[in-house]
DNA sequence: TTGAAAGCGCTAACAT
DNA sequence: ATGTTAGCGCTTTCAA
């Protein structure tokens, strides 16, 4: 079968020396050069690796930092994932990446999963339905919340201001000319798809645009939904001429139908998405976007959970709003 | 401060019985009622958690796979990771994540970081730079390759033809009376990449079609690299007319230069791409491209991993060949 | 059914 | 500079 772990103790015999010396050579502590010489032999010739759960049992740290978010594969997140791992990595910390694919039960048990291997802090994309536990959590772990912010939790946070967000994406399409705006959105699913969604709703109130809900459609995130949602308001007689789609995937979805119907961008149909900036580029005509920094957010995380864990969890809460950046394509038409 | 953790001694004692009856309990052997009634009423008020890390200390076993990635940016590994996540999870089995960024030397402190951390088995897809380090530790915990390929390793694996995939993408050219064809590659990088390049150079061989070291570009696997080299070959005069681009970062960025050069998608210039189906559906016009199933794929490694906690290291090595899918787009021109 | 006690691999006083 | 030892939170015999 697998050979069994060598521990400490075998590397400590095979040198000659106690456990204790073993540790402290590990630990960069003088030890007598023969005595380094013979440790690091054996260490190389028996395959020692140390044990780090042990020895965080021991030292009550990690050196990790625990990271949930909702899914694998939105591409928004993975790239804060990156640079969060970057930013970790330069500070001697390691990152355990796990995902909950938008189901609040599965975040449950991740949350769980992850405050249970003893990680120096917590990083989360919250459904927002398992406050209550993350409030407990977070009285025990440091904790950060990313993107998603649930109502009331008092927990340092990085987010850009997505009503803001929404509010700017239907403003580009309200400053050329459109009045007739459909919106592709997932209020249900996410607060931040929420808040898009209010601040899209605002910017049509405040430019006296009638809001007609027959030109909203809600998806669940993914693009094959938002493929439905925006194939149905692009079948209505009166068609919008311009849609908000208030996140990447459902870009995509949107494009899919868009393209199906035969519909030209922008001839047709403007659009304003987000995310994704790379992408947008590829897209034929290039897309209107609004960008989120992820690389920025995943920094800014970073440092407020190493910031964090030197405090008391009641103290000083900052919640970080990181500024959005508005991409120009060619997705929108001028009117008039 | 953050609050203490709460231990299983504490939890013992307000509910008046041992520790070890705790640990029953919680193992879900039977104790009596009342003590059952007050050990959870016990670990409510307190908010016990069990800590895992000290469980797995004594029981040599997490429920933790880790799994190592070049690279969080490569959709095509996210969806990997996602089903792999599913599959695991419903064995009752959680996965830490973590990516090297494609650099030897991250891997190798990843590797170590997994390995330290007790985990029931690893998953990772190398560079291929690490050979020794794998091998040692595959000899003390059940390890599965996957996509990449290093030569010479006998472990388990999982992964399509690669050889195979290179030459059917540039088969496709030629059968629609291609002559001309350049090919994106990033050989260096990662043998699934210098195989689907060998496949490539084999097609054209086999159908005496001379190869022209001018007309390969090479990359370092992502974007913005692939789009210079597309730029470089794609201003010779003797401009190719099909491109096969061998990955789908690269598919980007080649997309990206044929935008940038004005360039019409298949009037100009065709191409075959590789891998995200989704996304070669919403580009203009839709991609024809060799698609690698990502679900199969993450599943199989996730059966392998736990095949192979069972077994001997040394016996019964499977090479799981998974079959890919050519997805036929708009993308390639029929030539004469 | 329960509890006492040894020990998983390691660290950190403390003593030498 | 090195070794002895107690103990991190938990599981698991073994005896009661």
């Amino acid at each position: 079968m697998f050979d069994k772990d060598i521990t400490m103790r075998e590397v400590a015999k095979m040198a000659g020396v106690s456990i204790a010396t073993v540790s402290k050579y590990l630990d960069g502590i003088k030890v007598k050069d023969i005595n380094k010489e013979r440790i690091e032999k054996s260490i190389e010739t028996l395959g020692y690796r140390r044990n780090e759960i042990a020895r965080g049992l021991k030292t009550r740290k990690s050196y990790t930092i625990g990271v949930l978010v909702p899914s694998f594969k939105h591409v928004f997140f993975m790239e804060i994932i990156s640079s969060l791992e970057d930013y970790l990595q330069a500070r001697g910390y390691s990152a355990i990446i796990c995902s909950y694919k938008e189901s609040p039960e599965e975040e449950d048990k991740k949350l769980s999963f992850i405050a249970n291997k003893m990680v120096d802090g917590i990083i989360v994309a919250s459904t927002g339905k398992n406050n209550d536990k993350i409030e407990k959590i977070s009285r025990q772990i440091p904790t950060v919340l990313i993107d998603r912010l649930p109502e009331g939790m008092e927990l340092d946070s990085v987010s850009i201001d997505n009503f803001k967000a929404g509010y700017e994406a239907a403003k580009i399409l309200i400053e050329k000319g459109h009045t007739n705006i459909g919106l592709i959105s997932a209020a249900e699913v996410a607060d931040t798809l929420r808040k898009r969604h209010e601040g899209f709703i605002q910017a049509l109130k405040d430019n006296n645009i009638k809001i007609n809900e027959k030109k909203i459609g809600y998806s669940n995130l993914n693009f094959s939904e938002a493929m439905t949602a925006s194939q149905k308001i692009l079948s209505e007689k009166d068609r919008p001429t311009a849609l908000v789609v208030a996140n990447y995937d459902m870009t995509i979805g949107a494009i899919m139908a868009i393209n199906k119907l035969g519909l030209q961008i922008p001839e047709d149909i403007s659009i304003v998405g987000f995310d994704n900036l790379e992408l947008s580029k590829i897209i034929k005509p290039e897309l209107t976007i609004i960008e989120q920094p992820v690389k920025v957010i995943g920094e800014t995380a970073g440092r407020l959970i190493l910031e964090r864990a030197k405090k008391d969890p009641r103290t000083e809460i900052k919640h970080e709003v990181i500024q959005f950046n508005i991409h120009n394509g060619f997705s929108v038409k001028q009117l008039k």
